[in-house]
DNA sequence: TATTGTTATACTCTATAACTATA
DNA sequence: TATAGTTATAGAGTATAACAATA
């Protein structure tokens, strides 16, 4: 018989802790309602005002991708669309009040959830691995031309 | 002004490494002209010849969702359904030739894919990231009764 | 002419409910 | 009666192509 292994290989490893943490999204994107994708939407708007273009840019969806997602999300009262002041064929999109109470719940709960994940190593365990988490993260964005904090690409 | 940050908090690390593996095997399958889960399905039937049922368990699906997955990986000749011997409601699905073929490249390009983007890392730090990844997930796993090399659900 | 955004259309993925065949 | 699976239907998410309004 063969012995079990008492570690996955780096791989595995990665790859089912990603399908942990992008399941717990999914999981409490959906307890309110919401898909991923609806999730993240409200996401970059936190700190953003974009134009449809630049929303899917940042999602990473076609333009008639984002104006279905947009609607979905309108009609819902979560976003809303406002004319661009400089160019008359732009439309920016905002939170709304609703909009930004649900996305700061989910949010909130995703952080105690995988902080409650991570307190199953000792705190210096889980200090180096946020460290090498990091690093490993920075490495690839500098690849890719990458800005690692706002997630926008500055090819 | 502010200055950068040159660590992301543990859990925003966290998130951006899944959402980082997670889009790799999108891409890949894409390339592919398959979807996520239609990897998955092929990846769950590499060592297994699940009934209908238990695809739906191992992917977290209803029924009617399998019936469609396995529809259009059929149609593509990827996996084919035979008949259970012992049950004759039941069918067993598995991999045709196409489909162990397509799995297999998929897989090891991305195995080589996430093993680049570690390689960032000196492979000293890059088992210590392993071991403590594992760890996360032995004790998460321990913690839901999931059995961590299956996949699957022992409660 | 080029760009921003929407609409029309089509396909995948997902679920609920109703149904068929078998246990 | 209960279970395995399919079908009917509906909605979200995605893309391509064609279009309107504006730059």
């Amino acid at each position: 018989m063969i012995p079990a292994p008492d570690e996955l290989s780096p791989v595995d490893g990665l790859a089912q802790l990603s399908f942990l943490v992008h399941g717990t999204l999914e999981r409490l994107a959906s307890e309110h309602g919401m898909s991923i994708t609806q999730a993240r939407l409200l996401g970059v708007l936190r700190d953003r005002t974009p134009t449809m273009k630049e929303v899917g840019r940042l999602l990473g969806l076609d333009k008639s991708s984002t104006t279905g997602l947009v609607d979905r999300a309108e009609a819902r009262g979560l976003v809303a669309r406002v004319p661009s002041e400089t160019d008359r064929r732009a439309v920016r999109v905002h939170l709304t009040d609703d909009g930004r109470s649900l996305v700061s719940q989910v949010a909130g709960r995703f952080e105690r959830e995988i902080s409650t994940v991570l307190e199953r190593l000792r705190p210096r365990d889980r200090d180096t691995l946020s460290r090498l988490v990091s690093r490993v993260l920075v490495a690839h964005a500098a690849d890719h031309g990458i800005d690692l904090f706002s997630g926008i690409n500055v090819d």
